[in-house]
DNA sequence: CAGTGAGCGAGCTTCCGCTTGACTT
């Protein structure tokens, strides 16, 4: 017999309180939900009113027999998931599961790990909150409906296995209007003039950059004004200094460690969840799938302390942040180090890392402001209105600074903050130089996985444990792909004055270059369009927040959740069926125009197997022809010249040895194909449209030379090849590892077959 | 690895949120 049985909902967590409760307690975790809609078909019955039904995932089954062989043996049963939404709805489904009582079962949240917390929520529970398990219901009804409804029409109307939802539709909504405002962009031009004075005409005087307070349009604006800068005399005009403060952010949610992990360390939104993970499991951190700012009273002191003995005591602020974040549900603490003293934790360079950035950003929110002062000294020309500006910033207390500043997703260059020299009013200034530099205007930045996620959190939608699914699900469907691109140079006109001499000069720049961004891809597009045309509603922006205000209305008692669904689902449904009935295909054709010999229509589409270019058409008969898109295009953009260009390839190089050279784009990229053979064609070296016989041959030669030197013994079906870690046997294109001791250039056949047939029964007993 | 683009049609695909492993390379 259990005296005291307490479910929570991770094991982690059952670890450590097992540990403040104990002997008399035994605790023991769900690990998350354990029951969900059935798997098959809608898993509502809509003639009965929403009736959900609900089953026990094949996954769950083994957890759900330990929960229901240790209640029963329990005594007393207390339910101790977290306290939201999705919480009391795990403690009602493990009272129906477990056959408990719902008038009597005891249900209790913590607000923090502490014994005090812990036993001070065994000494009051409360029954399980119906309402708050109908808002959840609501939820998840809801997101099945769409999900289920929707998502069935795509495959009649667009392409088999795509889906929709109100969290990733929108996802990719926000990727495709964003795509669309680049490409729609047109970037205009500046001359931003920059000047470097000296304080006094000795040369080693004090420094100041300085801005000036008008950009020319034109190039030859910006050359009169430098040609009166010449003989310009520059005064100080004024001098202000500010005092300023700056503040920390807040400790870590979900988001914000996703994005910062981004920004610092270059982690992937899913590698950052991961590693957050293995130190949550090994007690390093606290719960890593959080919407709340908010630190522990234990936390706070503990940071005090910390802070006082490295830093002192003027740098300690204890600080609590509201959480500001629409429709948070606060279950949890914000994410920080378990134990606070601990700057550093054992464990991989990944894990140390992260969990740096963790400490720091804990221990600084809990710092005192930092103390600036902000300089802007103005600069007159006395010939000329255009003025000049310097600013510059001191740094008079460092605070919470001293550990740690926040990143943002555009750095800015511009911006120069540099120590100014004392000047003051009416001093004379002697320019070193003045330059003119040609500068464009910028499209809005494309999104990153994590800046996709913060702008899913402004918007309520989505939530910390599925903000990495959802990121993985919409690059899975193919509807946006994580890419770098390389950028375009472009021409900048830079003027430079030096020693009343203006030197015109051009230098290029690399405009458009991208790392680890998120594409748009064809199908992305037709989907959203699609949607966006016929349930402009549920992708609108606003959706997910409208609806979570009638969630909140089910949780306070004031909406009935089923009639909440009712008015949702009646007109949703009919135009679920008006779409099926009225809309075509999507295959977002365009038409190009004409093939400038033939006359033949030229379009382009989503095809079987991707977009496609095709010339003519196949009425009558005819035979039309086809090419592929290459992976940067979009049926969108391409132009009928681009198209064109896409059936020249495959194109004929030349004959070698009687046999033929063909150039062509595969898959994989630019290739080249000699006796059944494909070399790859390196990028930015050779083009396929114009390489030459010559340079095919010898690319052709270099590879069957290298072929060669990898080839250590030839037996026919089984080969010994020389690879990137050393050697290995290969055979059927399966490859197989060489014991430690043997040696590769010694084997027989015979040893080979051994080494092999060893290594297939291996796997299978495994 | 590097191609394909006709048509028929069985049986399948799919949501969001809570939790961890069990997989492979």
């Amino acid at each position: 017999m259990i005296e005291n049985l307490v479910i929570v909902e991770s094991p982690a967590k059952a670890n450590t309180i097992e540990k403040f409760l104990g002997k008399d307690f035994r605790v023991i975790s769900s690990f998350g939900h354990i029951r969900d809609l059935a798997k098959k078909n809608l898993g509502i019955d809509l003639s009965k009113d929403f009736k959900p039904d609900y089953e026990i995932p094949m996954e769950k089954s083994k957890i759900v027999a330990e929960l229901r062989k240790a209640a029963s043996q329990a005594r007393n049963i207390w339910i101790a998931s977290d306290e939201d939404r999705e919480g009391e709805a795990i403690a009602w489904h493990l009272a129906e599961v477990l056959k408990l009582d719902t008038e009597t079962t005891k249900r209790i949240v913590f607000h923090e790990i502490t014994k005090d917390a812990i036993s001070n929520a065994i000494d009051n529970p409360r029954k399980i909150d119906m309402n708050l398990v109908n808002s959840q219901q609501a939820r998840r009804v809801l997101d099945r409906l769409v999900g289920f409804e929707i998502s069935p029409v795509l495959w009649r109307k667009v392409q088999p296995a795509l889906s929709a939802g109100r969290v990733q539709s929108v996802a990719v909504r926000l990727i495709v209007d964003r795509e669309r405002e680049i490409i729609s962009f047109k970037p205009e031009s500046s001359h931003r003039i920059t000047a470097l004075f000296a304080a006094g005409p000795d040369p080693d005087s004090a420094l100041i950059k300085a801005e000036a307070s008008k950009r020319f349009n034109e190039e030859n604006e910006a050359l009169k004004f430098l040609e009166l800068c010449v003989n310009a005399g520059f005064t100080v005009d004024n001098v202000t200094v500010k005092p300023g403060t700056r503040s920390p952010a807040p400790p870590f949610t979900t988001s914000t460690l996703q994005q910062e992990a981004y920004r610092k360390l270059g982690f992937s939104v899913s590698q950052t969840m991961t590693i957050a993970q293995k130190l949550y499991e090994a007690g390093k951190i606290t719960y890593m799938r959080t919407d709340s700012t908010n630190l522990s009273k234990l936390a706070l002191s503990k940071s005090h302390e910390v802070i006082v003995k490295e830093f002192g005591d003027r740098y300690s602020k204890t600080r609590q942040f509201r959480t500001k974040t629409r429709g948070a549900q606060e279950a949890h603490e914000a994410i920080r180090p378990a134990y606070l003293d601990n700057q550093t934790v054992p464990g991989s360079l990944n894990e140390k890392k992260l969990y740096e950035l963790i400490w720091k950003r804990t221990i600084a929110s809990q710092m005192a402001d930092a103390q600036v002062e902000k300089t802007t000294i103005t600069i007159e020309t006395d010939n000329s209105p255009v003025k000049f500006l310097a600013n510059g910033e001191v740094v008079k207390f460092d605070g919470f600074m001293k550990v740690y500043a926040e990143s943002t997703d555009q750095e800015n260059q511009d911006e120069e903050k540099t120590l100014i020299p004392p000047v003051s009013k009416g001093m004379k200034l002697f320019y070193r130089n003045i330059t003119s530099t040609q500068r464009y205007t910028t499209p809005p930045p494309r999104y990153t996985e994590a800046s996709l996620v913060k702008k899913l959190e402004e918007l309520g939608i989505g939530r910390p444990s599925t903000y990495a699914p959802t990121i993985s699900t919409i690059q899975n469907r193919g509807y946006v792909s994580r890419e770098d691109r390389p950028g375009e140079k472009r021409s900048i006109r830079i003027l430079s004055l030096e020693k009343g001499k203006i030197t015109p000069s051009s230098k290029t720049e690399i405009a458009g270059k991208e790392k680890s961004k998120l594409f748009p891809q064809d199908i992305g597009m037709i989907v959203n369009d699609f949607l966006i045309e016929n349930f402009s509603d549920i992708v609108d922006y606003h959706f997910t927040a409208e609806v979570e205000e009638q969630f909140d209305e089910i949780a306070a008692g004031k909406l009935k959740w089923t009639g909440m669904l009712k008015g949702f689902y009646g007109p949703f449904h009919d135009t679920i069926q008006k779409t099926l009935e009225k809309t075509d295909r999507q295959t977002g054709i365009r038409v190009l125009g004409n093939h400038p010999e033939t006359g033949e229509p030229v379009t382009v589409r989503m095809g079987r197997f991707g977009p496609v270019a095709q010339i003519g058409s196949s009425e009558n008969g005819n035979k039309p022809r086809y090419a592929s898109l290459t992976k940067n295009q979009l049926l969108e953009t391409i132009t009928l010249e681009e198209a064109l260009k896409l059936f020249r390839l495959p194109r004929p190089v030349g004959i070698h040895d009687g046999e033929e050279i063909v150039a062509g784009m595969g898959k994989f990229g630019p290739y080249i194909r000699y006796k059944g053979k494909f070399f790859s064609l390196k990028k930015g070296v050779d083009d396929p449209y114009s390489i030459n016989s010559e340079r095919a041959i010898e690319i052709i030669n270099e590879k069957n030379e290298e072929e060669k030197k990898k080839m250590i013994r030839d037996f026919g079906d089984i080969k010994i090849l020389n690879g990137r870690y050393g050697p290995y046997l290969t055979r059927d294109k399966q490859n197989y590892r060489i014991p430690k001791g043997a040696d590769a250039e010694k084997l027989t056949k015979e040893e080979c077959i051994n080494i092999i047939e060893k290594s297939e029964k291996k796997k299978k007993s495994s």
